[in-house]
DNA sequence: CCTATCTCCTGTAGGC
DNA sequence: TGCCTACAGGAGATAG
């Protein structure tokens, strides 16, 4: 569930909040996540002092002084917060005299782990409509799958793969090779306009307590959600309907009136 | 390399 | 009401 625009708001209060403190403990709590912090991961965060965070894609990066930095990705499930108690917290770090938590239901969370080869970051220069157009050029895959695989493209998952391919008017299911170049075209921007917008709101909070930043607030950007969790379209109006099952197992809307 | 499918997990939603 | 199943979705493994 989070995507870039949710982990970018992760990452900008968290490091307002705690650069430059010193993590003083850590305290594992419901250590049973799917993956199992690395005990050297746990071991560098003890003692050190935070030189910042910082953020790839999905993933964001704990900046230790004279360390190594520690890699976290929330999953699906994953929350990090600075107090504020839940049952499935898996760990804590004391920071400064406060208590930052990370908390996961579904286990997918991570920490620790390493920084897999990612595509471009969608919102710097180095992706644009060119770039776009060379990685779908010949592929017969969906083109929401390629949009979502992170090798090619860094921090798209379902919400703003979604809301992007229905903003340039273009249908999931549609293979990325068939794309013509006034569509990737239009894609390219959809990308960066979505994401850029969602960061800008601060995230998508799509049901009450989804996503909410370390300090619990919402995000805005459902708000101005047209596809994603609708059952009309929010240009047209018209009845969405649901690839269903055919694009990597995900749930696939699209309008088919403002969708080619 | 490419594509499709399966798996991990658990809270929630829907069906009967 | 209560039980049961399906589903949600990150990413990685795997089969073809």
């Amino acid at each position: 569930m989070p995507e870039l625009p949710e982990v970018e708001t992760v990452r900008r209060a968290l490091d307002a909040r705690l650069r430059g403190r010193t993590v003083s403990a850590v305290l594992v709590r419901r250590p049973t996540f799917y993956r199992r912090p690395p005990a050297a991961a746990l071991r560098a965060l003890e003692g050190a002092t935070l030189r910042g965070f910082s953020r790839r894609g999905k993933y964001l990066i704990a900046e230790l002084e004279g360390r190594p930095s520690v890699v976290f990705h929330l999953g699906m499930s994953g929350r990090l917060t600075v107090g504020g108690e839940s049952p499935h917290v898996r760990f804590e770090l004391t920071v400064g005299g406060e208590s930052l938590r990370f908390h996961d239901s579904r286990r997918f969370g991570r920490v620790g782990c390493p920084l897999p080869a990612l595509g471009p970051e969608p919102l710097e220069p180095a992706f644009d409509a060119a770039y776009l157009r060379k990685v779908l050029r010949g592929r017969s895959a969906p083109v929401k799958a390629l949009l979502m695989d992170q090798r090619l493209i860094a921090g798209l998952g379902n919400i703003y793969a979604t809301e992007a391919l229905h903003a340039a008017g273009v249908r999931p299911g549609r293979a990325g090779g068939s794309l013509r170049r006034a569509e990737s075209e239009r894609l390219a921007a959809a990308c960066r306009e979505v994401l850029r917008l969602g960061v800008e709101l601060g995230g998508a909070t799509l049901d009450d307590e989804s996503f909410l930043d370390p300090l619990g607030r919402p995000g805005r950007m459902q708000e101005r959600v047209r596809v994603y969790g609708r059952d009309a379209c929010g240009d047209c109006g018209a009845p969405l309907l649901d690839t269903r099952r055919s694009i990597g197992g995900r749930a696939s809307l699209y309008c088919p009136s403002c969708q080619r």
